[in-house]
DNA sequence: TCAATTAGTTACTACGATGTAACCATTGTT
DNA sequence: AACAATGGTTACATCGTAGTAACTAATTGA
């Protein structure tokens, strides 16, 4: 059967695990929410830098380049002079974005009672 | 004001982007979702290790104290030889597991085309 | 007397993720 | 002639996370 469900997410490493561990590291989930920011258009490579001011070029290209792989942005590349490459989100990652927003959502709700109890423990 | 919003979790040292980091290490979900399982039962440390096989003993306080610092378990020290200590979850984890789960949920419907897109994005 | 049990702590090591700086090609502009 | 702009790549350095192994205390059981 192959099939994998909740409950397998608990193995080390299940596929699952690496799907979020994936979209998790420093930067992916930033780079997906400055594509959504834009809504329809396409976004340059240059301009994704300059709305994510703290990335590096290189971590950019990483980590664009890896949501590639997984298939949540596209790269469409002009043969221009000075080169234009552009970048958009794909449907899977529309579907995504909700999932990750009531995340959020509930971050936002909590973010008050998690810091105080986190700063209480560092008093001890 | 100092509100956070959805908006603000686009900068870096965001209190969301904190929150959210800091639970998707390599065992914090794993562990709490252990918890999870256990229903109401507390679970004892040593109980917590072989649930989770491959865990490290040093890996599995380090995450647990983390948890328990932004109030995400409970830690109950009974003062018996050999010593005891018990771990369940708080009501603000169960607020969240819900939209953890719905994230696996996602993870488990776009499992297969991820991991197609990716082997066939390795073969360039 | 020796081992087992529990819940850790500590020092050390290893590895992967990330950052920095330099470099590339091509064209238009000053 | 030199520089800016774009979208990268590369080598190297560093940083943080995680893993390993040894050690601890107190008691029970063989």
């Amino acid at each position: 059967m192959n099939r994998t469900t909740i409950e397998d997410a608990l193995f080390p490493d299940c596929p699952i695990r690496n799907i979020l561990a994936r979209i998790s590291d420093k930067w992916s989930l930033l780079v997906i929410y400055t594509l959504d920011k834009s809504e329809k258009a396409p976004v340059r490579f240059k301009e994704l830098q300059r709305r994510i001011p703290d990335i590096s070029q290189k971590m950019l290209t990483v980590t664009l380049r890896t949501l590639e792989e997984d298939g949540y942005v596209t790269r469409t590349i002009y043969p221009e002079v000075p080169p234009r490459v552009e970048y958009s989100l794909t449907g899977r990652t529309k579907s995504l974005l909700p999932h990750i927003n009531s995340l959020i959502g509930w971050a936002l709700e909590n973010r008050e009672p998690i810091m105080r109890d986190r700063k209480r423990a560092a008093g001890n």
